[in-house]
DNA sequence: GTCTATAGGCCGATAGAC
DNA sequence: GTCTATCGGCCTATAGAC
């Protein structure tokens, strides 16, 4: 997003203070409520300092939230390739998957996405491509492989996918990206997760 | 929301344009981005006018948005007492939620209600409540009454509701939230549906 | 590169005539 | 009740000194 050749390098120390402060405040508060002034006034620097590190403050924005979602719950440790307890191995992967989908951060992260869909397109397609989509893939890869061993039984591993996925979100995703009191607690979460897999399992498990 | 002693009568006809015109602009472009003077020009009224009706932009938005999310596809003739085929009411249930959970003023008003969720936390809970959980409590209800029959097996009717919820949404749901397109066809949405019901009833259809 | 100071515009809300 | 006209403020963005 930044033009190299013109714009400070982005190691600058203020740089740096700018993007901090610009998260932070674009993550709490969304695109429109945050003003230019607010960000400079938080980072520590004038407002055209501030934009002579950015061009402006659609720029600003973009810049923040492209380089977002880049942390996901995929760790290839979770996927081995033999698999000894099924329920036991999908229990871990659901309880990693639930807990990242609930952190106030990726909660946040989702709130702007939807908010600026409209105006910032490009925002839910990065949003979907750096989480959902790549969480996605590679559970459906690891689905063939437990296929192949004849562990699991589908035609269709990606339909298995999705419904796995939408089994751990439950109502709790709703009700949390809502804001809804009270936040998912410890018991409900495993609660879920538990059910989530039961359900899956038997659909999806082996008859034996 | 209104003083009625103070302010003119809902069923004035210019309150009823800025009604109308308030709606469709905050519905399609979100509280932020929408101005009281596009809401008088939209509506055909002066500035002046616009609050004579209504004392603020916050409580013309909050006057909007609490009266949307009423209709919802709870329709009693969907939940017959007695069921000759699961499968069959399932699907059709299913079909009907989906297919509203998926129409563009479900998704304006769902994607209004998280974006301003920090600035009107009402807006989320007047959301859950006339949508999710109506729904929610009536198709609960009606498993309860099939558990009875010797339909359905489950210790735990909430939970088999969120699924069959859960299980509907698939990722549509977070997709068309998101905006990316395309938006779902026909193809796709049947065939969730038919998935959908399919997990489910592996999972809580009486063994017979 | 960074600052202070400000341009220029749009915003929410209101005063006063009719 | 409805209008025209306008206020004071905050916004994004920039000019000019250092």
């Amino acid at each position: 997003m930044d033009d190299a050749s013109a714009l400070p390098h982005a190691t600058s120390p203020k740089h740096q203070q700018i993007v901090r402060a610009a998260e932070a405040l674009f993550l709490a508060h969304g695109y429109g409520a945050v003003s230019m002034d607010a960000v400079a006034r938080q980072a520590g620097v004038s407002k055209a300092t501030l934009y002579a590190h950015f061009v402006s403050k659609d720029g600003l924005f973009a810049s923040i939230v492209a380089d977002k979602g880049q942390d996901n719950p995929v760790v290839e440790s979770l996927f081995p390739d033999t698999v000894a307890d099924l329920r036991a191995a999908l229990r871990e992967i659901g309880q990693r998957l639930l807990r990242f989908m609930l952190r106030d951060r990726t909660l946040s992260i989702l709130r702007i996405a939807i908010a600026e869909s409209a105006r910032f397109p490009e925002l839910g397609v990065a949003f979907y491509a750096n989480g959902p989509q790549k969480f996605r893939d590679r559970f459906r890869a690891w689905l063939d492989t437990l296929a192949a061993q004849g562990l699991v039984e589908t035609p269709d591993t990606l339909t298995a996918t999705y419904q796995f996925m939408a089994l751990l979100r439950s109502d709790m995703f709703l009700r949390a990206g809502l804001g809804l009191p009270p936040p998912p607690g410890e018991a409900e979460i495993d609660a879920t997760v538990t059910n989530a897999v039961e359900t899956w399992l038997r659909a999806y498990a082996a008859r034996a």
